[in-house]
RNA sequence: GGCGCUAUCGUCUAAGGGUUAGGACGAAGCCCUCUCAAGGCUUAAAUACGGGUUCGAAUCCCGUUAGCGCUACCA
């Protein structure tokens, strides 16, 4: 039975990174029919928020994936103490009475990484001794030196993983106010919650040598280990906040009006192959070709920058499953977006304007700005020059807008009617289609680019179009 | 510093001993066309460097360089 946990930490924010190892994790036990653990790893109180479990939580939810089971640290405390006394009772920890504030010069001066000197060797009288006497202490681990021992293991990623022990320092269990460590929790918590995976970032990679010895020490049996790549910034860099912007959190995507599923798409494709050419693929398609054999190992960059947040690949995705998308579906979330930019748009409308402006936009946010002649009663201000057609003047323009008015006052308002009809209207004052069409464009859209001419008058409706027309003759005579 | 991981077009990636090193985004050009899109076609663009092994290396090995990670009573 497969499970799989994604155990965020509510410090700082969801930074893109996050959702991504949520997905992985999620498409793994969609694909093996396991179950999806979200567990909050709020070990730390010192560095806890509310406004990044918050952060958490919104990220996720927007994601639209969700997950079976939902634990916090913080509520199941007693678990680790218990776990960290039964490590010591085995004899695979020891009490560090090292102060803090000493502990990282002195390390670094000796080189004495691997453990607090002496710390190690003392006495179970004297270490109990000590404790009697109120002096605060650390429960370290007793890392099996000087054996030859190596920790091995292999990666779903990676591969073949080892390490000498001589190389992993005594690492903490429990600090000195009893709160356990990340490694500790993590570990007790995933053999308590019967995971069987943990799909996590590259950067526990090294940890998990020492996370192995924990399991070792529990004597309990590891889960199987995959170890995904990082995101990283273009220079190279990990993201961050601080140094990178907003641009790194999974809301700049939403707010940028992205499709969830085209976001979740886009983060899959960092990392990840599905061993073909697909590109757009639907969730249902992601969960059939995940695997950990298309992860690859080397770090992806996010190809953000300063001036454009989004990655060009993301938006290009996100077009492609708005393309897809059909109409109705398109304008039920096209919908609370009019509404947003103020516009008068009741949901038939919306319906009708939908597949004129679908292949014109990459975003839902692009709507408003692709289709505001559709809904504003009054167009907003352009240049009278653009009326005047290629190759043409402003004379030709007059002509060609008076034309089309007594053309429109009695035509079908229908793109068959109008086609034929202003067609005609052309050829009969001696100039091109385009000459006759670029004007009545301008003049009902109020610019030069927009949707196919006459499913877009037929749209707008006759009255509007008259008065358009009208004004535009209007503003060619000033 | 020690240990670990990684290295293919600008970016995401395919090719896990034999290919003109493939695809996608982005860029440029052409076609289509009532404009803009969308779509189609084409072009430019990469195996970090140096040694091996081999008839043959992007692919295997070693070294160098670079990047990243761990080295906390952070996660």
């Amino acid at each position: 039975m497969v499970r799989v946990r994604f155990a965020p930490s509510p410090t700082g924010y969801l930074h893109i990174g996050s959702p991504r190892t949520f997905i992985f994790n999620w498409l793994f036990a969609r694909r093996q029919k396991g179950t999806m653990i979200l567990r909050i790893d709020d070990t730390d109180v010192e560095r806890n928020t509310q406004a990044s479990l918050d952060s958490i939580f919104d990220g996720l939810n927007w994601l639209d994936l969700g997950w079976d089971e939902f634990y916090r640290q913080s509520d199941r405390l007693d678990l680790y103490t218990k776990a960290a006394w039964a490590i010591h009772a085995a004899g695979h920890a020891y009490r560090d009475f090292t102060p803090m504030s000493a502990a990282a010069d002195d390390r670094a001066e000796l080189g004495a990484w691997l453990c607090n000197p002496g710390m190690r060797e003392l006495s179970p009288e004297e270490s109990d001794r000590r404790v009697a006497a109120g002096e605060p202490f650390v429960l370290r681990f007793r890392v099996p030196r000087n054996t030859g021992r190596r920790v091995e293991f292999k990666d779903l990623v990676y591969g073949e993983q080892s390490k000498s022990c001589d190389d992993i320092e005594d690492f903490a269990l429990l600090r000195s106010n009893g709160a356990p460590t990340y490694h500790h929790a993590s570990c007790v918590d995933d053999v308590d919650l019967r995971i069987s995976h943990v799909v996590r970032g590259q950067d526990h990679l090294s940890n998990t040598f020492k996370h192995i010895l924990i399991f070792e020490a529990m004597g309990v049996e590891a889960p199987r280990f995959a170890h995904l790549p990082l995101l990283i910034a273009p220079d190279g860099a990990k993201l961050s906040k601080r140094k990178h912007g907003p641009v790194v959190s999974v809301t700049t995507y939403r707010d940028a009006g992205f499709l969830p599923h085209a976001y979740v798409n886009f983060l899959c494709l960092l990392g990840w192959n599905p061993k073909d050419d697909r590109e757009k693929m639907s969730r249902q398609d992601l969960i059939d070709a995940f695997s950990f054999e298309g992860v690859n190992r080397s770090n992806a960059v996010v190809n953000f920058s300063e001036n454009d947040p989004i990655d060009p690949k993301a938006l290009w995705l996100n077009s492609q499953h708005l393309y897809a998308m059909s109409h109705d579906e398109l304008a039920a979330a096209l919908q609370p977006v009019f509404e947003a930019a103020g516009y008068a748009a009741d949901p038939a409308k919306t319906r009708q304007v939908t597949p004129l402006i679908q292949e014109r936009i990459k975003t839902l946010n692009d709507a408003p700005a692709a289709a505001d002649f559709f809904f504003l009663d009054q167009l907003a201000p352009y240049d009278p020059a653009e009326l005047i057609p290629q190759k043409g003047d402003a004379a030709m323009a007059e002509k060609a807008l008076r034309v089309a008015r007594q053309v429109l006052e009695t035509a079908n308002f229908t793109h068959d009617a109008l086609d034929a009809a202003l067609r005609a209207a052309a050829t009969g004052i001696g100039v091109k289609a385009g000459q006759m069409f670029q004007p009545i464009r301008v003049a009902v859209c109020g610019r030069k680019n927009a949707p196919p001419l006459f499913e877009t008058l037929e749209v707008v409706g006759r009255d509007a179009c008259l008065k358009r027309l009208d004004q535009a003759v209007e503003k060619l005579n000033n």
